[in-house]
DNA sequence: TCTTATGATTGGGT
DNA sequence: ACCCAATCATAAGA
């Protein structure tokens, strides 16, 4: 216990007052007493630095050694590590278990439902579908329209990989080193481990306050792809010869009254592979348009209905006729 | 390249 | 909430 002071005034008396090394403002203490007598004990080791020899640093070197070896150095150690401990946490406080930032949970799910963090290919398919139904591409053009979207999708994901993993391999690195340092250092100073976990936990903050900023830009990226790919209008994209088909079947059919009902709208979603909204654009659009010009749409009107009453020949020929067929109109309805 | 067709959007009305 | 009308932006055709 008492190796320390003696260490510290084995060569006492040696004033630093004057010392060519030291600045002067140094030397004037504007403290009270106390730390007068702590400058005393600086400028002995000072002092004691300057003058060391080989002879001074092999004896030195014993002392350290004897010192380590001391019965009573881990004794020492626990109870300088149980003082640190405690004016450590009077001055943090209580803020050591802080919640998870809701910021980065809010990037982490976008990530994941924009399969960018996720699975491999899983994650990649709701993306692909949210892509599908808003371009309102269908059936086979409907891959090779978002063979690209997905292409760029999955480099944003694979740089965000890279990037990730090197953040983790480079904070794992850097906090194994840290800690060998740390438990290197415990042997000369009182390092608890609490203190070392400690170290390792600020370290991991500001390795993901780093991925943090990854996620911000990599979330960026994938609106910015998104913006442009699933733009509908932008990437406008005819619906299918079937799809029109029956569509125009529905609206020629229904020239007197070409409003069809919710119910209505779902099934021809549903045969035509788009969206309820966008057969009601397709019906409004349809409707002004034949308004606007009939003239225009007589020869599509007439062909519809011939082909319907065919359709309704060869039904009933067989002895069921279509149930959504109900009359065809070739003259001028009654849009106004 | 210019024109037309067409799906989506916007704004106003009911 | 639905519709109409105008408009946008692109696809497709000439």
């Amino acid at each position: 216990m008492d190796e320390q002071p003696r260490l510290m005034h084995s060569h006492t008396g040696v004033g630093m007052a004057g010392h060519p090394g030291l600045p002067q403002h140094m030397q004037e203490g504007t403290g009270g007493t106390d730390g007068d007598g702590r400058k005393q004990d600086i400028g002995d080791i000072l002092q004691q630095i300057m003058t060391i020899t080989d002879q001074s640093l092999d004896e030195a070197q014993a002392r350290k050694h004897a010192l380590n070896c001391h019965r009573m150095k881990p004794a020492l150690f626990n109870v300088l590590c149980e003082i640190k401990e405690k004016t450590v946490l009077s001055i943090r406080g209580a803020q050591e278990e802080e919640p998870p930032d809701p910021q980065l949970m809010r990037l982490d799910n976008m990530l994941l439902a924009e399969g960018v963090s996720g699975p491999e290919k899983g994650g990649g398919s709701a993306a692909a579908a949210a892509a599908a139904a808003a371009s309102g591409g269908v059936g086979a053009d409907n891959s090779a329209e978002h063979s690209d979207y997905r292409a760029k999708l999955s480099q944003i994901r694979q740089i965000y990989h890279t990037e990730l993993e090197k953040y983790e391999q480079a904070c794992n690195e850097f906090t194994t080193h840290v800690m060998n340092l740390l438990r290197e250092q415990s042997r000369t100073r009182p390092i608890s481990p609490k203190e070392i976990e400690r170290m390792v936990n600020i370290i991991h903050r500001k390795f993901s306050s780093i991925q943090m900023q990854l996620k911000q830009s990599t979330c960026e990226a994938v609106m910015i792809l998104r913006s442009r790919f699933l733009d509908a209008r932008r990437k406008r994209r005819n619906f299918n010869k079937q799809a029109t088909e029956i569509l125009n079947e529905y609206f020629y059919s229904h020239l007197s009254n070409p409003y069809p009902s919710e119910e209505a709208k779902e099934e021809l979603a549903k045969k035509c592979a788009i969206t309820v909204a966008q057969v009601s654009n397709w019906f409004g659009n349809k409707r002004i348009r034949y308004k606007k010009n009939i003239g225009k749409f007589q020869e599509e009107a007439n062909m519809y209905a011939a082909r319907t009453a065919v359709n309704a020949a060869n039904a009933s020929s067989h002895g069921t006729p279509p149930l959504s067929i109900s009359h065809c109109h070739i003259d001028a309805p009654s849009l106004s």
